[in-house]
DNA sequence: GGGTTGGATGGGAGCGTTCCCAAATCGCGC
DNA sequence: GCGCGATTTGGGAACGCTCCCATCCAACCC
């Protein structure tokens, strides 16, 4: 009655019993569970029959402390305290990534950084081996977290352009602000629009500064076309402000290219306030095609950005870095398009 | 030059090495590491110094390889295909979460399980130890997967009540859908409506047969009220098509609740379309008070639910069953609030 | 002063894997 | 019929931690 002995009472089976059960040794079993070619079919099949008696499932804690691999990647969304993280871009990331994630072993865990300590936390999570490697939504440029976990050695991989180009580059997905921006505004002005004012983002994000930039490339060197210019914050307040004082410094204008959905809602406050119809007299596009776009009124025309699709090829990116630690990965930009409504 | 000769050459250093730095023993440090009181001040210097000279983080898979935990709760958000997820919500229940869990030592595992398949990968990162609990926000009530967790034995916390009251019930956390509806339906018939309109979500969802009831009891009792009902499914076009529905069977309404912001957002588009003034011919309530309610064109007066709270509260019911296992823990239904802005 | 108590400590045993090397087995050619 | 390579297998040794028991020492009591 002595032997072994070993009468865990414990619901969970381990490889051990997997093993005794197929009548082969523990590291047949492991072989089987692990896919190893090096295994006759006559043990295969009782491994597998024994697994699926047994109901056996893999130890996750065990297989980690040995592999030092944690199959676990880590989503840190880094808001700011006081700007509300833009909704549907959030879930649909979140969608996409976990889409691509399902096909791999890997998890995704997920941590919300608004506070510094929590910035800490990260690092962390990867110097302990909780996760292997790090992906970044981050709505401000100056985070220095990237830099810090690259620096540690992780894979890491951004959504969004780091506004510094830094030496140690980060590979990022972002969608082709700039491309999209010059798109609204060309279709404007294809439409005879000739007084076209744009609403811009923060300065300090690279998303408004690449859309101004478009908004400025698509009227390089056209002539009669009154450009103007004012600053926003990407929320809806500071749309209707900068509508109001567009309005004020040129009356006549016929069309605005809104760097956000929200500020483009503004200024379609400012406008109907101000007594202009909208597309008649004022052009309006947002940026985001959000669920924003599809109820305002007028329907709201906007530059779509493929948020899943960025979402998928994040979690490639860093999926890449898993695989092959040392390669440089470029930037993958991926194209927007405008979606036509009623405002333009 | 033989020894121990443990010349592991990775970074991270062990609680071993901490030890020899500290000249105590592997259990001294370990006591220190997890605050246990049984240790001299002496050796909790020695040992706090050791562990900041060797930058020393705790290995989490051999830790949790011993104690059978793993520190980690799961969120499931189990999407249905065709209905994308009603976003502000997502993302502000999962700041309200990981808020809370931002106190504990716990990770936040993310799920998106939107077919079968993922269904059973959740069952298994049950069973593997993988994660510690599982927190459920589920838009279609007749998921079979929180009755499967609570039977695998497996601590499980839901957004939105459940629409089958089951007899293992599974605690949850939900607004209070019935009375937020009701004061949203008495503050239009204390505005001197009297022909009040609803638009519901749909039958399958306890929120959308909540939001019904509360209108009902608002009105019971109530004489010289005509009472009209359409069904919608929380989108924007049934809310449309809703409205032009009600609008035929009664063209002097004077007032419509809806069941949820976009349905809200449909109805302004209708009235307008009908040449109905909002909120001078028809008022306009939505529930949700979301993005999309500070934005409509007349703002949108809206029920508000906490879903930060909510997020909050989640956590702390999957928390406190991790603490004690056998609690039974009653619901919790947080109140809500009628923001009131333009529409009515 | 010896026995007793109790807090602090040391270190062995194990948690469930994977990895690796040695051993066993098989097939095949000469 | 025997040796030799190739394939398959077995099981020891980690991985880094917590748990637990035995030990140690100091203080304290009768």
């Amino acid at each position: 009655m002595a032997g072994k002995g070993r009468s865990r009472a414990s619901g969970r089976p381990t490889l051990e019993q997997v093993a005794v059960e197929a009548n082969v040794s523990r590291g047949t079993a492991s072989r089987v569970v692990n896919g190893s070619l090096e295994v006759s079919p006559y043990a295969l099949k009782a491994v597998r029959d024994a697994i699926r008696k047994l109901g056996y499932v893999p130890n996750h804690a065990a297989r980690s402390l040995v592999t030092r691999r944690s199959d676990t990647v880590l989503l840190v969304v880094s808001e700011s305290e006081d700007r509300v993280f833009s909704e549907p871009f959030f879930a649909s990331i979140v969608r996409g990534l976990s889409q691509e994630l399902s096909n791999t072993p890997l998890q995704l865990n997920l941590v919300m950084a608004s506070t510094g300590r929590q910035h800490d936390r990260v690092e962390q999570l990867v110097r302990n081996g909780h996760v292997d490697g790090v992906m970044l939504i981050s709505l401000h440029g100056d985070d220095p977290l990237p830099q810090n976990l690259v620096a540690a050695g992780a894979p890491v991989a951004l959504i969004g352009r780091p506004p510094v180009p830094d030496a140690t580059t980060v590979p990022y997905v972002d969608a082709d602000n700039e491309a999209g921006a010059r798109a609204a505004t060309e279709y404007l002005y294809r439409q005879g629009r000739r007084r076209i004012a744009t609403i811009t983002g923060p300065r300090d994000m690279a998303a408004g500064l690449d859309r101004l930039s478009g908004y400025r490339a698509a009227l390089r060197g056209k002539r009669g076309v009154t450009r103007l210019v004012a600053q926003g914050d990407f929320g809806q307040a500071s749309g209707e402000a900068a509508m109001r004082e567009l309005l004020g410094k040129d009356p006549e204008l016929d069309a605005v290219f809104a760097a956000s959905d929200p500020m483009a809602a503004g200024a379609l406050r400012a406008l109907r306030a101000a007594g202009r119809r909208v597309p008649d007299d004022v052009a309006v596009i947002g940026f985001d095609d959000s669920d924003l776009a599809r109820n305002t009124n007028p329907l709201l025309t906007s530059v779509s950005q493929p948020t899943q699709l960025m979402g998928r090829k994040l979690a490639e990116l860093l999926i890449a870095q898993l695989r092959e630690p040392e390669a440089k990965l470029a930037p993958v930009i991926l194209p927007t398009e405008l979606v036509c409504r009623e405002s333009a």
